[in-house]
DNA sequence: CTGTCTATCGTTAGCCG
DNA sequence: ACGGCTAACGATAGACA
């Protein structure tokens, strides 16, 4: 530590001390070393965005990235697994509750409106659906899990597994409410480790 | 830069000048309208944001944000449920693969470090299974999908209504690629509305 | 990889139309 | 609600530790 007077960046002989930011064009970082800081400081800077968000709004916000390496980041509030589940449920139609009213009270126009916004709803979830099935069937774990193709259970054993995975859901609902991947938000410890404090 | 009232807007004797951007403390905004804008602007930052870490660096990117008023809007890169299905089967282990040398040609040490990282992952795959179980049981929808519980269903009925899921999942998986709910990223179009062209 | 620093760039709070 | 504006604020590229 020489002169610490010297609120500028050590300027050796007469060079350029930093040039601050530049400007810079969204385009796919080439350079290995570059992109892996950059990714580092981006990640950072969108989480706490997306915190500020959440906290500003009260509203729900999860964040999913993968690192260049394939590494796993998430952010989330209340939870990454609470707002992934609320996503994968959107556009639920509980019941299908087609009774009601028929339509003469109101007009036709309107019937058609609420048809169409239901269609769109219905669709929605269809798609949601079936996405949420071919999550369940391309994961292998599954079939882990069940030790066994469903195809091949009889009633009393799908029911046997059925018991078995309710069981092992309430068991492990603590572990999981502990929270193993999202850094949950208190107004004590800061906050992702970004140095929000609330 | 001399004149500066020139610059400005008009200031003379009306005080008009907008005094720009203030600090605000990060906090849960009270004032509803307040709250809408800041929502409607911030969630653009965000969305912007993200975009441009997948574009700088190449990584898979999920956003998922419900408004106060309960409307969500996502984000995704390729797609929301490309990184959520990612997310959902992050830590698998697609099979023990138990075999492999024995534990003679490395250390105790080393086969105790690898156990623990077998271990943590599979802790971690439980999570995620319980997780998509609880999903799963708790979506009604796939109760009304199936039109039965499955406890109901013997091995017939079981595999048929699986032949159902696949087949209709293949059918949809079209509409799903078409990208209701996502904004995809072309280079022809603005992206996401933002402004941002790529 | 994580943090620090600085000059600069990009975002946005508060207002208005 | 939506878009435009401006100035202040916050984020960050690049270099370094």
């Amino acid at each position: 530590m020489a002169s610490i007077e010297e609120t500028k960046t050590h300027n050796n002989n007469n060079k350029r001390t930093t040039q601050g930011r530049q400007k810079i064009e969204i385009k796919k970082l080439e350079k290995k070393s570059n992109k892996q800081v950059t990714f580092s400081k981006r990640r950072s800077g969108l989480f706490k965005k997306a915190a500020e968000l959440s906290v500003l709004c009260g509203s729900e916000v999860a964040v999913i990235v993968f690192s260049p390496n394939g590494k796993l980041f998430t952010f989330g509030n209340p939870s990454v697994d609470d707002v992934v589940s609320s996503y994968l449920n959107n556009g639920a139609v509980a019941v299908p509750s087609s009774s009601s009213g028929n339509g003469n009270s109101t007009s036709n126009l309107v019937n058609a409106m609420i048809e169409l916004e239901e269609a769109e709803k219905k669709k929605k979830q269809v798609v949601r659906q079936a996405t949420l099935g071919s999550i369940l069937e391309n994961n292998n774990n599954i079939n882990a899990w069940l030790e066994k193709p469903v195809e091949e259970m009889g009633y009393e054993e799908c029911d046997h597994q059925l018991t078995k995975l309710i069981s092992l859901r309430n068991k492990i609902s603590e572990a999981s409410s502990s929270k193993d991947f999202d850094v949950p938000m208190t107004k004590t410890t800061p906050f992702c480790g970004l140095g929000l404090n609330f």
